[in-house]
DNA sequence: GGACGATATTTGAAATGTCAAAGGTTTGGG
DNA sequence: CCCAAACCTTTGACATTTCAAATATCGTCC
């Protein structure tokens, strides 16, 4: 019998998982972060170069691209997770830009809408079809089959967060 | 929105599959995205209300906490993926806070080396602690094997993006 | 030894980000 | 009707972020 091969393996496993299932966790989040980083300056290095917009400019303009009819701020705000006094300020730029009209609606005077101008839907029509190529291109190496299952077991991640919240989240 | 006939929802089902191939990658990016936006907020929240600190402040202790000679602003800004006139701030804060400690060595004056102070590397350590335990937390309900997946699986998206970026990126 | 290119950090302008507090508006009891 | 609670957005103080330009220093070549 080789009992003690199969023994130091068997220690090796041990071992190894003792310390890797220990801060297992800490390194996906330490490895997501960083490759949401990469990711988001080259987006953002390209969104400026070749359009001269901002990624949260674009972020928001995505929201608004699929809601013709616009939306509230505050509704943008959740949609982004970007805080509301930020979408004030981000609407305002857009709007001086041409690229978004504010609208306050009769039935409630709190309320501004944001929505699309026909030149905002031109320009942002644009730069999503580049942005989606970007990403084709810099996951290019990368076997479907795995984005896929990335896709899939990220989305177990979120929702694993969503229900360990401090905060008073429950909406 | 309305629940009002399931025949709608099948056809969204089949439409929505006749799509996912074709933008998977962007889907994956934006799942990736709105996870890591919703983890980083988490971890910022509590570190605010449990230790008075920022991520990025605490980023850079991380660090500087492994590095206990001490690291460059360039090189800090390299490893934390900070640009350089922003390492400057949050180091001036940190200097300020009497967490980080600045020194121009003999040899090279045009250097600036940071430093945690002993009351930084006590204030890291019970920082670096709980941030470990708020992961483990947050991915609690996550297999640890699917874990271990993500982990080796966003390795391999975050190589294929560094081999596609655009910049003069070949260090 | 003085000019020049390379290196390292700082500065400045503009945008984005958080949070808390303040402004208006609406709504619902009393 | 009126006031208080709830709602929506804006404002203000600060921190972080990027980029580009400016500073400062080093090393080298002539």
């Amino acid at each position: 019998m080789a009992e003690s091969e199969s023994a130091i393996v068997d220690l090796e496993i041990i071992v190894q998982g003792a310390q890797e299932g220990k801060k297992l966790e800490l390194r996906l989040w330490l490895r997501m972060l960083s490759t949401t980083k990469l990711i988001s300056q080259e987006i953002r290095r390209r969104l400026r170069n070749e359009f001269g917009a901002t990624l949260p400019q674009f972020d928001l303009m995505a929201q608004l691209y699929r809601e013709r009819e616009g939306l509230r701020l505050g509704e943008l705000s959740k949609r982004t997770m970007v805080t509301n006094g930020n979408v004030t300020g981000l609407v305002e730029r857009l709007e001086a830009d041409g690229l978004v009209q504010r609208v306050t609606p009769d039935g409630d005077r709190r309320v501004t809408v944001a929505k699309l101008t026909a030149k905002g839907e031109t320009s942002f029509s644009a730069m999503a079809a580049a942005h989606e190529g970007w990403l084709r291109d810099m996951m290019a190496d990368v076997d479907p089959a795995i984005v896929r299952e990335l896709w899939r077991d990220i989305g177990a991640v979120k929702s694993s967060v969503s229900n360990h919240l401090s905060g008073t989240d429950f909406d």
